[in-house]
Order: structure tokens, then sequence, then C-alpha cells
DNA sequence: AATGAATGAGGATTCATTCAT
DNA sequence: GATGAATGAATCCTCATTCAT
């Protein structure tokens, strides 16, 4: 009643149900680069165009901006957990795959840590818990006695080092970032994504 | 006769040019509120609102939200460079001084570190220069053989403890600033604005 | 944050508020108009557009289509109250009026019986005291017999009417209106506008 | 190895031609209750969800929201129909039976009178023919001399009454329906849905 | 110099409709 | 035949910015 009437035109095929996944994946990717290049405010229609996909697409798996930021994040915690999981694994490891993902979408991280002044904090519940997740990932490798053992001090940490990882280039950022786990005398391993 | 004696509309009056600095300085108040609140991406006509003022009275003073915020920031360094140079300042004073801004506006100083990820980047500009002027406050009270005293460490630190300031609250964000000081071995002083 | 970038364009005009008023006043007319061609459905922009004003004038006046209709409305009881306390009215001759208005915009007095069947029905709220006001304006020059006069039969009669009230043109509605009337053996006089 | 044995994606499988009957009693059934509900307007997706099949089947069996709305309307009429048609059956008995379906879907019937006001008057060429049979399931039990009787005055009140049939509840739609009826000096017998 | 109304582009969101599977 | 994902136009709504008064 409120809507379009005549949308007769041509229509760029549609790739079907079997696409679903492939859009869900590409919707991600999209956003975690718009994101990092244009702020979590970006327009969610850049994201759409990006991933080549309808906004219809993004709204049915995201249903809202937030959705749609704590997909990008599930997604850098699994890849952490994943490497903290690894036969093997060491602190440092873990720390470094983490910090890759922190220079590489540095806004992202740094929501995690429930931030209640913006009007974003509605992202504060999920980042709660997969602030949880990180913590347990980095805790099962950190020495019993460790400085950063206590309570909070683990993932202050953290936040720390994504305040300050800054600067408009990769390089840069990582660069900043060693410099601050250096600061905090933490090891860290080669920052690298995990796997992939 | 049936005529109204008084067709001119009432207007709040003009208070002639001595209310513009007072206007200026309620804009900055309110702005810092309001970014505080809402977050840097709040509507300007918020603040003009709630400042009391029209909207063209902000864009006479504020050409743009970027002049917006620098101005938030300016009020901000200007306190530390206050607290700087009072006689017999210390570093830990001075760092009192500016971990109460950080913890008051937190968004904002984590600004003065040129954030080339976002949009709101154009801010740069002036917050390198501000950031200068900070760094300058802190290093005159900095022991010569200070572990912080290489190139850019000073600001590093700054930049990690901004980082680690998130929290609904001004206590909570204030402890954990205060934890995240520690974790850097620095020593600060009361956390409280300057004189006022 | 999430907003334009570059309105510089060249612009038609601002009236100035001086035109406020005016505005108002048009929106409603054209309100009126759109919703009686369109349906209450109708895109709130084609208002906009009719009374030659921008969207954010419709939004200033009017938050929401709820109030937007309800001010047409309003106009309507007004009319009807007028008409009402003119000297020597008499029932048929209120009749008259509000049959006017009734087969002007049958959809809206329609609404004054609170709908809870539809999503529009957040209207009712004020739909409910403009039916008061209505009623009062009628009640007044009912005889005291008469046999409308049981409690809710005055507007359970206008209900019926303004549901006989449909039909592509208004000379229909008109004939289909006064041949409800006639069913309820109810005398109608002239049906016409209040003055204008 | 690392293989599902299952790749195929479980389909809620095809129930054959058989359901096709079903489905679309299941989508008139689903759309009375959701117009019901929430107006015309309403989205037909939610319809077709409501139905428990997926949207192609709503678009397989009615091609647009007329054709759906319409479906509901005939069912109604058939019901009033057969009441006609049914062994010594009297007006009253009919309209008792028509008057349920008033106050179960009024919004409805309304569209028996072909609304030429709505962009949704589209629904009228179906429309007129349904409110031709409702007219003449009535007349036949209609007394020759009967106030009623003349041209239009039959399906006027009808009109009358059904415009009359507002608010939230089904028991005050028909308290309605009846004073309405009433007013109209026209006796109406037990308000029921025809047998069921 | 201040006020605050007006403009209108931009971004958010919702469905009607199509169509691969 | 059925499912339900995808498309994208249309509408909603919000501000940044201008400007008459």
């Amino acid at each position: 009643m409120t809507q379009q009437s005549s949308p007769v035109e041509r229509r760029p095929a549609n790739q079907g149900p079997k696409a679903a996944a492939r859009n869900r994946a590409a919707l991600v990717v999209a956003a975690r680069e718009v994101f990092a290049e244009h702020g979590l405010g970006a327009p969610l229609s850049a994201i759409a165009r990006r991933a080549g996909v309808g906004q219809g697409v993004l709204y049915r798996h995201f249903p809202d901006r937030t959705a749609m930021a704590s997909a990008v994040l599930e997604e850098n915690v699994r890849q952490v957990e994943q490497a903290a999981a690894e036969e093997g694994a060491t602190l440092s490891a873990v720390l470094g795959v983490m910090t890759w993902h922190l220079t590489e979408s540095a806004a992202f991280i740094g929501l995690l840590h429930a931030d209640g002044a913006t009007n974003l904090s509605d992202i504060s519940a999920h980042a709660v818990s997969l602030s949880g997740r990180v913590e347990h990932a980095l805790r099962v490798h950190l020495p019993p006695g460790d400085r950063l053992a206590a309570s909070d001090d683990l993932m202050l940490a953290v936040a720390m080092v994504s305040g300050a990882v800054t600067g408009p280039t990769r390089e840069q950022r990582e660069r900043r970032a060693l410099a601050a786990w250096r600061l905090l005398d933490v090891e860290v391993g080669p920052v690298r994504p995990y796997e992939v």
C-alpha cells in the first residue's frame, strides 16, 4: 500500500538460494573492508554494493548495523580461538594472530570493550561474550604466575594495545602495536592471520 | 479595530556582540557533553540546542564538525598545558590532569592520534598539532633517562591508556585508566581537572 | 557521520520563517487531497511535493503520518464546530457541513471511530477526542426527545453514513450520503463547507 | 572421510499436487487473519508465512494483492449465499450470517462498495460482482413492499452497517452492528457463521 | 549578530516480485 | 509444484547547511 508498483525491468539474474552462504560470507568480507576504510558509521549500502549483492540480502542476513558488525568480530574471534586451539600453540603465537586482527580492523576489536559512550554501544551485549572468548583463548596459554594473570589485566592490556593501533597504513599500525606490546614487556609472535 | 496591537513576533532579543564569546563557550561545553553522550556523529543541531543558541551561531563559530570537535580538544589541551606550566608541577601531577580529561571524554583524546581509519580523520591536521602540544607539556617534566623518553613512546603510552578508558561511568573509566598506567609502571597523581 | 557530504548546488530559495504558517496550512490542504486520492497510505513525499515544500518541512510540522492525518481531521472538526456555533444554527445545517466533509474525505471521518483493526489505529487517541467534539457540536442542536438522543446513537449514525459514502466522484458520494441520512429519517441541510 | 554423508540440504518435501488445494485454503485463512490484524496493506509475505507456505505458492494462486483479497471476500460471500439458499431461510437469518462476516472482517465487506478513493480500488471489479451476489442473496428474501426494496437501498443499508462496525473486539463490533441495524429498523437473526 | 525554518541529498529499511534449485 | 533467497525500486526519515527575517 505504501510500496512500489512497477518492478518490470530487466533483472541481473538470481543466483538462487545456493548463493546464500556465499553471499553471507561476501558480506562479512565487504563489511570488514568498508568498516575499516570508512568507520563503523559507513553506509550499509556500500557494504552491499561491495559484496555484489542487493541491499535486501544484507538485511536478510543482518537485521541491523550491530548484527553486521558483530559478524565481523565473530569471524576475528573465531580465528583467534583456532590459533589458540592449535597443537603446540603458545601465548606469543596467539597474540600474534590477535594483533594481526587488531591492525586489520582496529576499530573493531576496540569494540570488544563495551563502549557505553557511543550510540553503537548496543553492540556490547554480543561484544561482551566475544571478549570473554578472546580472554579464554589467551588465558589458557598464560603462565600461572604471569603479571597479566590478574583478573582484568589481560584484557586491559589488549585494550591498551588496540588503543595504540592507529595510522593510515597497516604497516604503521603493526609497528605501533608491536611497540605497545613491548612497552608492556609482552612478547609477541609473528603478526599474521590464522591459516587461510 | 480587529487589529492586533503588536503584529511583531516576539524574538529572543539580540544580546549584542557581548554574547558572542558567551555563546562560543556554551557551544564548546555543550559539544563536550553531547559528543560524550552520543558519540562524535551526534547531530550538530543537538549541540546548538543544548547550548541554547540557534544553529546559525554554531556555524558562525565553527564552520564544520571538525572545527567543533577540535575546539573541545583545544580546551582539554590548554588545561594540560596550564597544569604543566604551574610552579612545581611534576609529571605525575600533569598526568593526573590529562587522565582526568581522558576519562571525561575518552572518545576525544583518542583522536589525538591521527586516526586514518575513520572518515573523521579530517580532524587529524589540528589533532597532530594538539598532540604535539600535549607531548611537549609532558616531556618537560620527564626525567632524561626515563624509559618513556624515547621518541614516540610517551605519546604511545598515552594512546594506550586512552584505549583502555572505556565503560559507562566516569568512575569505571578512571579505574581502568589508573590500572592501565599501573601496567605501564607509570605513577599518576590525583585525577582531577586543572583548577576550575 | 552517516550523513550527506556535498549539498553545494543551487538552492530554490528559502522563503524564510515567515512562510512557516503558510507552509503548515499548505501541507494540510495537500494532505487532504493526497489522502483523499490515494488513501491514508499515500507517500508523505507526495504531500510535501504537492504542498510545494521540502520533506523536512513536513516532518518538522508533523512528526509522523498520524500527526499529519490528525491535522486534516482537526481542520474538518473545527469547521463543524464553527457551523454549530453560528447564530441560529440548526441540526440539519450542521449535518450539512459535516456531510460535506464526509463526502470530501470519507476515509477520514471514518477514522473518527477508533479503528483498532488497522495499524493506523494509532490515530485513535486523537480521533477519540475529535469524535467527542463532533458529537458535542451536533448534540447541542439535537431536540431532547430525538430518537438519536440515546447515548451512542448519534455518532453511530454518523459512522453509518460515513460507511455509505463511497464512489469515485464527489457527486456520487454526496448522493449516497444523502440517501443514507434519508434511510435514517434524518433531515440534512445543504451539503457545503462552512464559509470559506 | 571428512565428508558429510548427506550434503543435500533438507527440504520440506513436496507434498505433491494434492497439497495445492490445501495450500490455497490455508492462504485464504491466513489472509483473512493477517488483513484483519494489520489492514489490507499488510505484507503479503506475512500471509505466506502464517499459511506455512513459500511466497511462490501465494503468487501461484493469487497473482496480486487484489486477487488475494477477493478470495477472502469470495469465501464470505459464498457463505451468505449458502445461508440464503437454505431451506426455510429468512431475511433476518441471512442478515445474521452476513453480519457475522461484517464483524469478523469489517475492513473487507467495506470493500464491497467499489471504493474509488483508495489505490486499492482495483479490487472493485470483482467486488462489484460480489456485491451483486450478496444483494441477490438478500433480495430473494426481501418482502416485495419492503422499505429497503428500492433499487440501491438494500446495499446502501449494508454499507451503512459496515461503516458502523468498528472497535477492537469482535463483541464490540457485533454490538455496534446490531445497534446499526436497529437504527434502520431492520430485524436481524442470530449473528453467526454459516454452518461450519 | 542571532534565530530557527526550509531545503533536499543521503542513507535506512521494507516489500513486491522473480527465479534457481 | 514448492521453497525461500535475491533484487532493487520506493518510501521513510534524518540532518548538514543555507538564509530570510
